[in-house]
DNA sequence: ATCGGCTCGCGCAA
DNA sequence: TGCGCGAAGCCGAT
């Protein structure tokens, strides 16, 4: 059967202007950090491949993206390590230049035939391909590598929820989750000449960037990088996918993926994922339609939500309903306020709240289902809903690794109301979703959780 | 252990 | 226009 690996949906051209004259393919990778099953990539080879030219791959590196860390930028720099070692086995030279993305592509990009880029959805990664694109001397094409289903395929708008957006994805999947075919690579780059930040010591270039150090790195639990990814998400499939549909909810086991830090940093494709899935035996097939609604339904839900609706990390993203609701209830009377520092020391009266906030600074993770929780008791325990959520989405950014993640804007924003229903009024929440410690005591073994993060401090 | 009520609004059927 | 039903629930009645 004949078919594409690079659709024709996924690829975008963004400027009028010429390609073809310069001396090499650009591919300015930026969201998708990775060296396999990336389409930007295959599609700069294709493009090089027909001008007889060679692939150039050039990254951005910021001392001050936004929010960002010790802790991102050490997970950050083991991926492009190990990224750049896999392109140079393909022929493939990749430069990582200090200064803010779309100057280094532009400036990488002088003599360029075209500018091929991949596509993150946040806003100032929208404004550098908007900037990209206006001041480029070659034609500049965006090619789609971190969903399965492009957006614009999926919807043109917002979707309410997860049930409005599902049928939408489920009706293109067919086209989409389909193998993927590397191209060979015709033309080395790497004889050109191009500036490049040493990387290969990342404790040295760690030392000499001018970053914020406020946050620790991780343990080697949440090493960085694809081939840490691959053989992550192995063991998971191996050892703990046959309890998955059971125990996904259960804090305190682990089996789960644990694939966010490296789909938020591109360093696994959400593809490669979903067809190592689609290859498990179907007596497994509640697991893998579980596993697939989380994977795409319910990730590229968030994407749909940074994309579409324009301020994404403001309170006032919230539907109606919601606002209404939590206003109705500002006055309420709070049992607990706890200062932004009180949480972040995880010193509050609640040992299950605690131990999330304790994994989440130690491990730069935490269990899917604990998140909830944790968003749900900072909007109980502060003055005002507009401070909560705003304190919750700061904490989120700075410890999470997979931080400034569409997932954490729509996480955080779905403890507000966003994409969830009304339910039975109560103090302080109104009719929005309430968790409560005595629901956690049911339906898992919270102390077992507890415990496991007490261990994983301690090794830690 | 299990069930129904609580509550909003989208999207589809009619 | 009516109706079913939903991103992870709670609570009280049985």
């Amino acid at each position: 059967m004949d078919f594409q690996t690079v659709q024709k949906s996924r690829i975008q051209v963004l400027n009028d202007a010429e390609s073809g004259k310069g001396r090499y393919v650009l591919y300015w990778m930026q969201q998708s950090q990775r060296a396999d099953y990336n389409h930007a990539l295959e599609y700069a080879i294709q493009q090089a491949n027909r001008l007889g030219q060679g692939v150039l791959v050039a990254f951005g590196l910021m001392d001050d993206y936004p929010e960002a860390n010790l802790r991102h930028y050490t997970f950050m720099l083991e991926g492009l390590k190990e990224t750049r070692e896999t392109l140079a086995r393909r022929r493939i030279k990749m430069v990582i230049q200090k200064g803010a993305p779309a100057e280094v592509a532009l400036k990488v990009g002088r003599n360029a035939s075209v500018i091929i880029c991949d596509c993150g959805y946040l806003r100032h990664q929208k404004a550098w391909r908007e900037e990209v694109a206006t001041r480029a001397g070659c034609r500049v094409v965006q090619v789609e590598s971190d969903v399965i289903v492009p957006l614009r395929v999926v919807s043109d708008k917002a979707e309410y929820a997860a049930r409005t957006i599902r049928p939408k994805i489920h009706k293109h999947l067919a086209d989409y989750l389909v193998d993927f075919k590397p191209a060979t690579v015709k033309e080395s780059s790497l004889h050109l000449t191009a500036n490049c930040m040493d990387i290969d010591n990342i404790d040295t270039l760690l030392k000499k960037m001018k970053i914020d150090r406020s946050v620790m790195r991780v343990s080697n639990f949440f090493k960085g990088g694809s081939s840490r990814a691959r053989q992550m998400f192995k063991t998971f499939l191996h050892r703990r996918f046959e309890r998955y549909v059971d125990n996904r909810n259960q804090p305190q086991t682990d089996d789960i993926s644990h694939m966010s830090p490296y789909l938020h940093f591109g360093q696994i494709s959400p593809l490669y994922l979903a067809l190592q899935i689609n290859d498990v035996d179907s007596r497994l097939q509640a697991a893998k339609d579980s596993f697939l609604e989380e994977l795409i339904v319910r990730r590229e839900l968030a994407m749909n939500f940074v994309n579409y609706a324009p301020h994404y990390d403001s309170y006032k993203c919230l539907p109606n309903w919601a606002r209404l609701t939590l206003a109705e209830h500002r006055q309420d009377p709070r049992e607990y306020v706890y200062t932004r520092r009180q949480l972040e020391n995880a010193q509050t009266h609640d040992e299950y709240w605690n131990a999330a906030m304790r994994e989440m600074r130690h491990t730069g993770f935490m269990h899917n289902y604990m998140r909830m929780y944790w968003g749900k008791k900072i909007l109980e325990w502060s003055k005002t809903p507009e401070h909560a959520y705003r304190t919750t989405l700061a904490i989120n950014n700075k410890y999470f690794l997979d931080g400034r993640d569409p997932n954490s804007y729509t996480g955080v924003a779905w403890v507000y109301g966003i994409h969830d229903r009304a339910w039975f009024e109560r103090p302080i929440f109104g009719k929005i979703r309430y968790m409560a410690a005595s629901g956690l005591e049911r339906k898992c073994d919270i102390k077992g959780y507890v415990r496991k993060v007490d261990d994983l401090v301690d090794k830690a």
